[in-house]
DNA sequence: AAGTGGTCTAGACCACTTT
DNA sequence: AAGTGGTCTAGACCACTTC
């Protein structure tokens, strides 16, 4: 209840009309910084979409899809014969495909890594599977630990099928893997994921500094390229202290 | 590589163009259905979206959005200048935003509910904040251990703000929280949601039928509704061997 | 040059909510 | 009755990839 049409104005001042950037893009992105920086207050009703397209100048569906973008974030929500209006709550960044290097580094902290294993190896039944290769298969099997700030976080285990067996251990110490396959012209694009937990095991609780048999965070992820084919297969395990996965979910 | 312009006819045979459903749904679906069984193979390309237009006598736009639709489920890839491909794997449904009890339901489990605690409290500080409320206002606590067919799999604690504080214990008993939500009107729309993990504490082991200290995994969430006000704050925890989160990722 | 998806326009009609 | 978002049309031009 009480939410006015309130309606800030200079929020889209600087939209770029023949430049490469998207126009739903540039409104979208103008919005979310309106939003997030409460000029456009939380609980707050927008305007109608038909009103937005004449003042800016643009068609109705160009407006259409920079909101949807933003209910889609879960920043708006949208109610038929009602309007548009922001949400309460802040919102929180969905869990990103992006590798943990990249999340850590996003963060500001410093992020580095130890590779316990660089080897090559013939895929066993469950790997085969995973990367819907023949078992048997030459893979690259890594075995690293992530710190951030020289404190151990995660244990990254992975395996990745020809094209990517030739990754040097080298490369894998400054950057993050996602940011090697990228580098190699890779373009990630789905991913499957399961996360889950149980006790650390082996040499995990050492490895994390953490009490043996204590509670590790667990994901279990396969990746897709941009031609539909498996690129990694990645069994990963972290700190739970140190560690959560953050995401808003939209309702359908 | 390897993949040819294969495309099968009969799958659009009984679209409603009257009906009260959309038109871009019932194509997304019945694409969905026959990707999912095969009927179009995993890693075949789609015929370009002008000509499935055509054939199906609608515009590229409605074709489009049928597409985007499952480009964002992960189901199919798009690169421009080249086409529309089947992903290789098969994908996993997203982390729903359903109850738990809706959860086991689908998957034909037996959920079975029992109360612990029902009570309403004056809101602590955590507590008010998370709903956006003052602290000190009254709010419902709730404590549940929900079972699956007779074993405990997860306990369930929620904090809800007026106008809900008035549900009744016996209402939970039988249908979930959310069903509850949805039969007295509330439409929810988006949850920020986080999941870690840590030790059993307290009684939690011994309700879930887990070791002293075992692992748990635990989510904290924010439920809002379609105006976007808090519905609820619920701070959850399974046992991570009979639940894991699974959930498809899907690059920007 | 030809073919693909990505963006954008300028409307239309409908279903739903509020007054 | 008036106002809102939800759907759909029939085009247009562009950027990118492949031949």
């Amino acid at each position: 209840m009480s939410s006015e049409t309130i309606w800030p104005d200079e929020v889209f001042s600087d939209l770029d009309r023949n430049g490469p950037v998207p126009l739903y893009y540039q409104v979208a992105s103008r919005l979310e910084r309106a939003i997030r920086s409460s000029v456009i207050p939380a609980g707050s009703r927008l305007e109608n979409e038909i009103s937005i397209a004449q003042r800016l100048g643009m068609s109705r569906p160009t407006v259409r899809r920079a909101i949807q973008e933003l209910v889609d974030k879960g920043l708006l929500v949208r109610r038929r014969g009602i309007g548009t209006q922001v949400v309460q709550g802040q919102v929180s960044r969905p869990v990103e495909l992006t590798s943990l290097y990249d999340d850590l580094q996003s963060t500001s902290h410093e992020p580095t890594t130890r590779t316990l294993l660089h080897a090559i190896i013939p895929a066993p039944e469950e790997i085969a599977e995973q990367l819907r290769i023949a078992e048997g298969t030459d893979v690259l099997h890594l075995r690293r630990v992530r710190r951030s700030d020289g404190t151990p976080v995660a244990i990254l285990e992975n395996y990745l099928p020809a094209p990517f067996t030739d990754i040097a251990e080298d490369d894998l110490d400054t950057r993050g893997l996602y940011q090697v396959l990228r580098a190699r012209g890779v373009a990630i694009r789905v991913a499957n994921q399961a996360i889950s937990a149980r006790r650390a095991k082996g040499d995990e609780a050492d490895l994390l500094g953490i009490s043996r048999g204590g509670p590790v965070l667990t994901t279990e992820r396969v990746v897709f390229n941009d031609a539909g084919e498996v690129v990694e297969y990645g069994i990963h395990c972290y700190r739970p202290d140190l560690y959560r996965f953050e995401t808003t979910l939209v309702a359908k």
